[in-house]
DNA sequence: TTCCGACAGTGGGGTCGCAAT
DNA sequence: ATTGCGACCCCACTATCGGAA
């Protein structure tokens, strides 16, 4: 039995040293101590989950909750003489009881329970597992470096533990597995209706980036901009689960009768991209959102937003498991299983830079994202964001000025880290924000950029520094979205700096006029008429 | 010896459901 | 009826360590 100081201690051992080997050394250490039910807690405790991935529990506390309890612990200035430590098995069952709760009066349940079990910690184990409830606990090791922790314990390859993670989907489980049946991590079975991570892909910024990163041919995709689904069929029965392995079968019903109607596989897993389609155009991110997890008025709006599937893979099929197939060999499998081409992710083979070109631009013509890219020999690996699939996107660019500046956290602490983008808005000569960013400077251009905003601070509030505006910065942004939050009516979606234009002058950035001229551009004619009217 | 892949950390906007007000 | 919170869709980017080249 131990106790949830011993893991604040492991924790806070692992956060001093820098090596990444030492701490996976400190956490195998300590998890090969810990008896098998308290393995998989403090696993998922040290990457900052509670519970599993794939469990719909949710412990419904965030940052208004724990700040509510924990101002009135603090106050409660009784210290605990003779209180027992709490067990790391105490500290979980508390908090299963706290997700547990629903319903009317459930807001204070959950805060008198998260009360009780602050009031009976020290101030050490109080600042862990806040961290751990923010889902941030910073010991820089998280699931990465608890799977090599697993490795270590079990003394078999990290593929072996890569191959359980997945299978079971939970560090928790998979350290578990390593402590108690250590040769079966590689041997695992997938299982149908337990999802799987999805893979994921690296960023690319050009075509020539892509042949020689992939080399010719290349396989190119049409990139959709929707939400993952991953499907897993068995005898007409069908669920799906999202990119974060929630399940969202109820909430995707068209999905559901594309597969029956067209997938011919008694059992199979698919991986594919679902977005909504309105006239043959698909619509904005924001408005397919309007559908997803909706349970008001829901047939109105599965009507009025319906899903078009893109399926490009498949990694389980009547029994054999297809990750350690190569992509083509997938892709192949899948067109033989699949009897509408509709349903397929459109793909093209492409010797010549200029047929990538054309792919890529006839794909944002068509109003997708872009394109990705896929090295054809390469495995399906799960949870895994590397080069084998790479995305190409398109971006545009604009000047913004720096209107306002937060303080940064954790390393970051100490620098204005985060950006109030503002443009000109001609009519009032004020300039309105468009959103804020933390991306694209390094350390050194945040030190100088906090001197400089300082030297041009108005006032400040909370943890915001208004400023004159006055530094100009060129902004890269996906795409314009309408804000409700902002005056300007406008937010930029992934925006992040490119550079600092120290040699610009306000006056010279974006106007809202000219943010609002590419918006409408955008839209396309219906939407336009809308807007209008 | 240098290079580069995987990780961790720092945070973005929008949308809904739900409990509290 | 409205408001604020929490969860969850979509993420991009830089610094760092340590193995690959």
């Amino acid at each position: 039995m131990a106790f949830f100081r011993d893991l604040v201690e492991v924790a806070d051992r692992v956060t001093q040293v820098a090596s990444r080997k030492e701490k996976i050394r400190l956490l195998a250490e300590f998890l090969e101590k810990l008896s098998p039910e308290e393995v998989p807690i403090a696993a998922r405790f040290l990457a900052g989950e509670v519970f599993p991935e794939y469990d719909t529990k949710e412990l419904g506390v965030g940052y208004s909750s724990l700040k509510q309890a924990y101002s009135v612990v603090r106050h409660a200035s009784i210290l605990p003489i003779a209180v027992q430590p709490l067990t790391i098995t105490e500290v979980y069952r508390t908090l299963e009881r706290i997700a547990g709760a629903t319903g009317e009066g459930s807001k204070n349940k959950k805060i008198k329970l998260l009360q009780s079990l602050l009031s009976r910690m020290e101030q050490r184990e109080i600042d862990f597992l806040l961290r751990v409830l923010f889902g941030e606990v910073r010991i820089g090791a998280s699931k990465g470096l608890l799977l090599e922790a697993a490795s270590k314990i079990a003394n078999v390859p990290i593929s072996d533990v890569l191959h359980a993670y997945m299978v079971l989907s939970d560090v928790g489980d998979v350290l578990l597995m390593a402590r108690e049946k250590p040769s079966m991590l590689g041997r695992a079975e997938l299982n149908l209706f337990h999802p799987v991570k999805p893979m994921l892909a690296d960023m690319a910024y050009s075509v020539e980036e892509l042949f020689q990163e992939h080399g010719a041919p290349l396989y190119l995709e049409y990139k959709y901009d929707g939400i993952r689904l991953q499907i897993h069929i068995d005898s007409g029965r069908v669920e799906v689960f999202s990119r974060r392995l929630n399940r969202i079968t109820e909430f995707v019903p068209d999905v559901v009768e594309k597969v029956l109607g067209n997938v011919k596989a008694e059992k199979a897993i698919l991986d594919g991209e679902a977005l909504a389609v309105v006239d043959g155009k698909p619509v904005a991110f924001q408005d397919l959102l309007k559908r997803v997890r909706r349970k008001r008025e829901r047939e109105k709006f599965f009507r009025e937003l319906p899903f078009q599937l893109h399926l490009f893979d498949v990694i389980y099929i009547n029994g054999r498991t297809l990750v350690k197939e190569t992509y083509s060999s997938r892709r192949s499998i899948l067109q033989e299983i699949v009897t509408s081409d509709e349903l397929l992710a459109k793909m093209k083979i492409v010797y010549e830079k200029e047929e990538a070109e054309n792919f890529y631009k006839e794909a944002l013509s068509e109003n997708h994202e872009g394109v990705m890219s896929k090295r054809a020999s390469s495995f399906y690996k799960p949870g895994i964001r590397g080069s084998d699939w790479l995305k190409l996107k398109s971006y545009d660019t604009i000047d913004c000025v720096i209107i306002a500046a937060e303080w940064g956290h954790g390393r970051r602490s100490g620098w204005l880290s985060n950006y109030h983008l503002g443009v000109l808005d001609e009519e009032s000569g004020k300039f309105l924000s468009v959103g804020k960013t933390f991306k694209g400077l390094s350390d050194a251009e945040f030190e100088e950029m906090t001197k400089k905003l300082l030297q041009l601070k108005t006032r400040e509030e909370g943890y915001t520094v208004y400023v004159k505006p006055e530094i100009v910065v060129e902004v890269d942004y996906s795409e314009i979205q309408r804000s409700k939050r902002y005056p300007s009516g406008f937010a930029l979606r992934f925006a992040r700096i490119r550079r600092i234009r120290f040699d610009k002058s306000p006056d010279e950035a974006t106007t809202l006029g000219e943010l609002r001229r590419r918006y409408l551009q955008k839209m396309q004619n219906k939407e336009l008429d809308e807007e209008e009217g």
